[in-house]
Order: structure tokens, then C-alpha cells, then sequence
DNA sequence: TCAAAAATTTTGGACATTCCACATTAGTAT
DNA sequence: ATACTAATGTGGAATGTCCAAAATTTTTGA
């Protein structure tokens, strides 16, 4: 009888496309559409709480509010304060009028959240669902989003088209991120995502690599480009040891602050 | 005392604070942290409710998910039944390794979010954001994102370069919304919109509207086609009067609620 | 095929929530 | 102050949910 699936998958699987389109589900209800005990789905629920796919309420479920992909602002909610420093400078290079090209990324996202308030007349080209968001309401500023394949995981797109398009276009600035950063220039964990920054930076005059102290000395699979092929560097720290020899070395501008002000006591 | 918000604003911001950090809250657990009886919380619950500010559960409530576009999900957000409808009616149309295309809107968002646990390796191309994280975190779906010009109110990309890059793809089905239908067809009040549809129609070998019966008669700017161009039209509600009678007249196949049908076998 | 294991349903009582009508209180305009 | 309206509290009946244990069905494995 049953090919693919147990009922119990099956069951499961109803109950989180329930939960897409509607923020709660009731377990009387589902009991009925599902046509079994309230007790099987009260279990269901039990397991899917356990392994995280929802939340238990009283009655029911509701599915987990994700604010965003799973893994995108989660990825390191704690080094909001670098962030915030970083987004702040990179701002700063910034003028009216520009062109600018904003990869994917939490930091950059950041980025293009603080630019939004701050600078008017912009055009950003930009693989990035979040970018476009943050910066799309402000009605001065006009977002050009890349096609592509999107990954969830990224929250962007990626792929030959994504690459294709951006080599239509030529920028003041290109702004990009890194998993990682190392003496022999920034590097990240997935392929689909350094090609795009290589055309980035390809197409634009200045080349800013913006990446907390944290990233330092992290290796990851592949090299995105030679320290050298940027033109400026924004982070939060100074770097030390090999890292600072090999920037003195490559001749990028070296945008740093340590100034731990906040927003006033 | 009371200087800047009344006690009911107040209490109605804490319930909000609380669903930001916790997918749900209980009405006995904020009668008690807020200090009244749970039938104040109720009625506060209630009335939120009905502004679409949260989701009444048996119990609680819940925030809405999908945070995204504001006024995106808001511009209707009484229609969730009917929405909700369309949706079941439109999964039933795909089957598995279907090339999709869907059109930007919150009917065809809701539509998405219905595939997204229901059948698998789908391809999509879509130039609506919501469309794209709604169906990405499925791993045997592929999504591909149009270029273009990204506008917030729409939560999507149009313009040439959206329709161009359109132009390259062959679908199986495409599925369009649209802000009003009318016997000359279905009609948006965006041109850039329309652009986008009309490419999406002119791509697809079944072109399907979804549209909720209250669209039924309203005309607004720019017609996207006329009702023979279709191939199906999905709502939840028959029409009537001369909407009927052009329908009929149009050959278009008319998919209304049959629902009330749950899975087994 | 049979028996053990797992999943599901049933049952019943304890407890929670809702709903509604009405009493009470707070807030506001006259 | 007074009268009026909105907001909140109270009580009880009706309904819904939870949990645990036992009975039943389905699935699994030899």
C-alpha cells in the first residue's frame, strides 16, 4: 500500500504545509482532516517540537517564526556590535550618486541596512534578498537585483546568470564579504558565492572587502582573491602577526576603528 | 500620569514584544505578567486580531510568519480563507518535476507556500522574493530569480531586464495574480507588472490567474490580457453576471473550491 | 504464518479556556 | 460634580484540552 512514504512522514508533512499558510493549527482540526485521534497529532506535534520544525502551544502548533533563512542572521548573532562598527565605516566611503555593488552576506546586509538612512541617491547592484530589502523602501535609492539560482542558506543567488548579468554593469564600489581571511587574501566556503564576488570586483573602481577581526586567520575552501586585487579593507580590529605583515605588504587601505562609543549610556 | 500611551497600547506593545522573542504566548500567562485578568487579554488578543497584528490561537496567540514586505501581506490580510482556498486548489494543478513560473503577489506567495511541502522537484522561476525563500528551503526544489529592478511595495524585480531574462525559459505552468478581473480580463494596476505577466503567459504552455472572487468586476489601469489568453482561472468563488458569462464564452477552464478533502489512501 | 513490537485509539477524569451577561471601574465631556 | 461611554473584572455554564493507562490495531521480523 503505502510507496514512498509512511503515514506518519505523510501526516507530518501536512501539518507543516498547514503551518505555511496559516501562523497556528489546532490539533482538533487537524485530527479531523487528517482523520485520525487528536492523540496521534498531540504525538506528531510532540516529535516535531522535538526535532525543532515547530512550536508546541496549547491546542496546537505554530511554525517557528524565522525572521529570516536559518543560518543567515543566526550564523553569529553575537558579533552584532563588530557589525555595527564595520557597517558604520563602510558607509563612510560612500557618496550620493554612487553605484554600488553589495554582495550577499550578514555583514553586508548590515551594511546596506545602516547605507539605507544615511545616503541618498544610490544605485546598488546587489545578489541579495536582504540588501534589497533594506534598501528598497528608501525611494531615492534604486536596487538592481541579479538573476540567478537562489540558496536559501545565502539568502541569494548564485550561479553563471548571477555572473553574467553583473558583467553588464561597471560600479564606483563593490562591497564584499568573507568567510574568512587569511595573508593570502579573503576566502569563503562556497564556490557559487567567490564567483560572484571575483565579478564584483571585477566591474568596480574601488574594491572593499568588509569582514570582522574574528574572520582573521580563518581558512575555508576556496581563495576569493589576492589581498593585492583590493582596494580597501573595513573591519573592527587591527589585525597582528602575518596578517598585518602581509597588508602592509599588499598596499590595501586599512579602514579600522576601536573607538567602543555607543549610543549614548 | 499616563503621558504618552494608554494602558491598552501599552499592554498591546508588551504582547508584541513578547511574540518577538517566543513564536507564541499564552492569554493565562500574560494575564498574569501583565497584571489582569485574562479576559482583558482576551479582548486585547481579539481586537489585535482583527487589526492583523497577531494570530488568535486556542489559548494565545501567535505572531504572523513570513515577516516580510510590510504592506505586502497587510494590503488584504482578511482574505487568509480565501487566499488560503486558491491555494489548495492551484498545488493540485503541479505535479512533480513540473518548470514553473510565478508571478509576484501575495495570492501567488500563499500559492507557493502551499507547494512548498506538497510536491517536490519543481523548478520555479519566479521575480517575487517572497515566492523564492518560501519554496528554497525545499532541497529538491530548484528556484531561479529574476533580474531587475527590485521594488519593496511589490516585494519583487520588474522591468526590461525582468522580462528579457523571462524571454529564455520555457514553462509548464505559469501562475499570475492580478488587482482586479474584469470580462475583458484580468487587469493590475502596475504597468510594470503587467509587463511581467504577460511574458510569463507568453512563456508557459497552461497559464493560470489566481485571483480571489473579490477582484471579481474591479478594473484598474492597465489590462494584462484578455480571458481566451488564459488557460485556467483559480478562485473560490463562482462568478456571476456578465463576469460568468464571459468566462463561459472564453473557454477558460474555471478551478472552484472542491475542497474539504483530506489525504489517506 | 505467527508472535512480538510499535503505533494508534479509546476511555475517563482533572484541569484550562472560552463565552456571555452583567457588575464595576476608569476616563471624558458637559 | 454629573452623566455618559469605554474599559475591565467576575461568575458560571459549556466546551476543549491534557494526560495516562489500557485496549486495540497495524507493522515488523523471523
Amino acid at each position: 500500500m503505502s510507496f514512498s512514504e509512511g503515514k506518519k512522514a505523510t501526516r507530518q508533512r501536512v501539518i507543516m504545509t498547514e503551518l505555511a499558510l496559516s501562523p497556528s493549527v489546532r490539533t482538533s482540526e487537524l485530527a479531523t482532516r487528517l482523520g485520525v485521534s487528536a492523540e496521534t497529532v498531540r504525538r506528531d506535534i510532540e516529535e516535531m517540537t522535538r526535532r525543532g520544525l515547530v512550536s508546541r502551544t496549547y491546542g496546537g502548533a505554530t511554525g517557528l517564526q524565522l525572521g529570516l533563512q536559518p543560518g543567515f542572521q543566526d550564523r553569529d548573532a553575537t558579533a552584532v556590535q563588530e557589525r555595527d562598527t564595520i557597517a558604520r565605516m563602510a558607509v563612510r566611503m560612500v557618496k550620493p550618486g554612487d553605484v554600488l555593488m553589495i554582495d550577499s552576506g550578514s555583514t553586508t546586509a548590515h551594511f546596506a541596512r545602516a547605507l539605507a538612512y544615511s545616503i541618498d541617491g544610490l544605485t546598488v547592484i546587489t545578489n541579495c534578498l536582504a540588501v534589497a530589502q533594506a534598501l528598497a523602501p528608501q525611494k531615492k535609492t534604486r536596487v538592481v537585483l541579479c538573476p540567478g539560482e537562489f540558496s536559501a542558506h545565502e539568502g541569494g543567488v548564485y550561479g553563471p546568470e548571477t555572473c553574467a548579468f553583473l558583467d553588464r554593469f561597471n560600479a564606483d564600489i563593490a562591497f564584499i564579504g568573507a568567510s574568512g581571511l587569511t595573508p593570502d587574501g579573503p576566502n569563503d566556503v562556497e564556490s557559487g558565492a567567490c564567483w560572484v564576488k571575483r565579478k564584483m570586483l571585477e566591474r568596480a573602481e574601488r574594491r572593499a572587502l568588509l569582514v570582522a577581526s574574528s574572520k582573521f586567520n580563518r581558512r575555508h575552501l576556496e581563495l576569493v582573491c589576492r589581498l593585492r586585487d583590493l582596494s580597501d579593507i573595513v573591519t573592527e580590529a587591527l589585525p597582528t602577526g602575518p596578517m598585518a605583515d602581509a597588508l602592509r605588504i599588499s598596499g590595501v587601505t586599512l579602514h579600522v576603528r576601536e573607538d567602543r562609543l555607543s549610543e549614548a549610556s
